[in-house]
DNA sequence: TTTGACCTTGAAGCGGCTTCAAGGTTTATA
DNA sequence: TATAAACCTTGAAGCCGCTTCAAGGTCAAA
């Protein structure tokens, strides 16, 4: 099958299967006589990987990984357990970081109500809130 | 003062003072006779309300765009209060995002503990979850 | 035959910087 | 006085994961 074909079954962009082989997550296909990429069953079946592993907020380089281990013939699901364990225990990080940034986003929004809206520059604005807010 | 004395008060790197004067935010300062940059008080304000109201997640397009107001003399507190409580509901959303996904990582996990970690490539592994996430 | 959908490559753009390379200046020390 | 160390300068490239653009070539249907 051709290009688009793969990234349809894959629910990626063509422009994206390209940018992968360069990057060389995927290795570079065979190619039909006219110079198109010609891929098969297991090109999709690796790409579905990239494309699940990606929307699980992986990197390349841990999927390059996780990759090289099955080209390998080693075993990669303990590897990717890890990972997953690993990746959630990031997001549920990143999670906190947010929940504080909104508050104070919410916090700074409410004591900006109780100034004047029109001070261009003085002290007497929400705008010099922001500006101390590192101290 | 020169630019690492600036970006000591401003808590911000010497090189990230540099990539604003380049990308406008900040205004090209007097030069001291051998060339170096020579900032004073007013820069130092200028550049802790960018340092701000990064720290609160606004693009420095969005920060432009306030300190466009302040050099025209018109004030900016009524744009900086909506978009205060524009990007809570930015981070609100990326919070629920992530929620979502840790959620997935975590249960991907769980199931992935109930396969063998010995299946290099076949269905019979965590990693055929990934590429099946997508549908 | 011409349109249009597909394919190719290489380069540049996005954001918000950091890092590197290759220098010049100034101050402190040996 | 030499030289090291700490500062400053510019321009370009690198980071990530792509997308977009430019400038073509290929092929099937109308």
């Amino acid at each position: 099958m051709r290009i688009k074909e793969l990234a349809q079954r894959a629910h990626v962009s063509v422009t994206a299967v390209r940018y992968y082989e360069s990057s060389g997550i995927l290795p570079p296909p065979r190619r039909l006589p006219n110079g198109y990429r010609d891929y098969d069953q297991s090109d999709v079946e690796r790409l579905k990987f990239v494309a699940g592993a990606r929307s699980l907020a992986f990197s390349l380089d841990d999927i390059a990984e996780i990759l090289a281990l099955r080209d390998r013939r080693e075993a990669p699901c303990r590897t990717v357990l890890e990972m997953l364990a690993q990746k959630a225990d990031e997001i549920q990080q990143r999670i906190s970081e947010l929940e504080q940034l909104e508050k104070e986003l919410r916090d700074l929004y409410e004591l900006g109500l109780t100034f004047p809206t029109d001070d261009v520059d003085g002290k007497n604005c929400v705008c010099h809130l922001v500006s101390e807010r590192a101290g």
